[in-house]
DNA sequence: TAGATTGTTAATCGATTAACAATC
DNA sequence: TAGATTGTTAATCGATTAACAATC
């Protein structure tokens, strides 16, 4: 599939340059050198110049970065230069929240099919996208060829959707379920799950124990 | 403050031995092994043994862990033992969906203030809470002893915020806003910025390059 | 040439996993 | 006693940071 010896903690991190670049641009630099990439994101300079390293050398000796290229160039490593449909499961609050988001900035990642069992929901439009039910999912993903979905629904239905969404040929999964979900290798998951990041930010509460 | 040696890496672990504890709990075992809760976590047991280690020796050689004693145990260690009032600050769609999720789970870490700037949201209602207008944000927080705090509000207004709720006396934040937000060093700010995670998501987008 | 900054190697640091004595 | 499983030390692995030659 792609270079399996790129670190995941790499990954995640190159849309973060790309945000950092996209604020230099606006801002009207042409270069940035990875010492001031790491100051705007509070990085170690080396970190950014070694990630870089493993998709190529995108820079310049004396100079720095050029900003436009590379945001071409992780834009590119990132698959953002290409349309991606993403098909969201679960039209509750938080399933509506993320259209918007996914609407609001125009990526080319995008929410395009949404997903929900309640007859409630069937048929309602979110953010523009009519609300389809869960029986025409594994058609409508597969014949649309997406590849990547976002699970927003209650934790005892995410395990039986995740099979399906897996079965109809998904590879990249976000889940805000808080459940560990059970995929075969290939297939990449995300666990965002804020319930659980807020209980771990309770250890930090200051008290006067 | 807190013995600061424990590893944020093991902090948030925590909440999801918590999860599956409480699994066990509901299917009835009165003990339960590092063993199975690796099986159903998916991670190692030396694993669980060592985070737990951090803390006291909860098992018992030979048997493994009494489940609600090391329940109350983790719960005690993360403060889950005593109420902890979160502001959330900004009551769109996500702040909703938020809110929906803190009240469900009827846990002790709750949203218990909801803050946002828009005159068209201050005085409606979310999930049973008024919303209030961010000029009351400071006195609101420090009056009730508010330590946690939620930024869903747009990324331009991220920074204001957390420097608003950190002279009020939050110490941990749970940010949403995709910016890398600046704070001292006593504050633990936890990002959970879901347009980052997918963009990286996008990079196990199976194609055919 | 002097100053800046990359790409990369080596050093450090931290986290995960294996192994095992202790003991239920 | 034999089998299971902890708590903990040692070994491994991986990620971050420092250092520096190359070069703009």
């Amino acid at each position: 599939m792609k270079n399996p010896k790129i670190p995941l903690t790499v990954v995640r991190r190159l849309p973060l340059y790309l945000r950092s670049l996209t604020e230099c641009k606006s801002s009207g630099s042409m270069t940035v050198s990875s010492q001031e990439l790491g100051e705007a994101l509070d990085l170690n300079p080396a970190q950014i110049r070694k990630d870089l390293a493993f998709f190529g050398e995108f820079g310049r000796k004396g100079i720095g970065y050029e900003v436009q290229y590379l945001i071409n160039k992780i834009e590119h490593i990132l698959k953002l230069d290409r349309n991606l449909p993403v098909a969201l499961v679960g039209a509750g609050h938080l399933g509506t929240a993320l259209c918007q988001y996914s609407q609001n900035r125009h990526n080319t990642v995008e929410i395009q099919y949404v997903f929900d069992a309640s007859p409630l929901k069937i048929g309602s439009q979110i953010c523009d996208l009519r609300v389809r039910p869960v029986g025409e999912m594994e058609d409508c993903i597969r014949q649309n060829d997406v590849k990547m979905a976002i699970i927003a629904v209650p934790a005892e239905h995410a395990q039986t959707v995740v099979e399906q969404l897996v079965a109809s040929g998904i590879t990249a999964v976000l889940n805000f379920a808080p459940v560990s979900l059970r995929v075969p290798d290939k297939v990449h998951v995300r666990n965002a799950d804020f319930t659980t990041e807020l209980l771990s930010l309770a250890y930090y509460a200051a008290s006067d124990e």
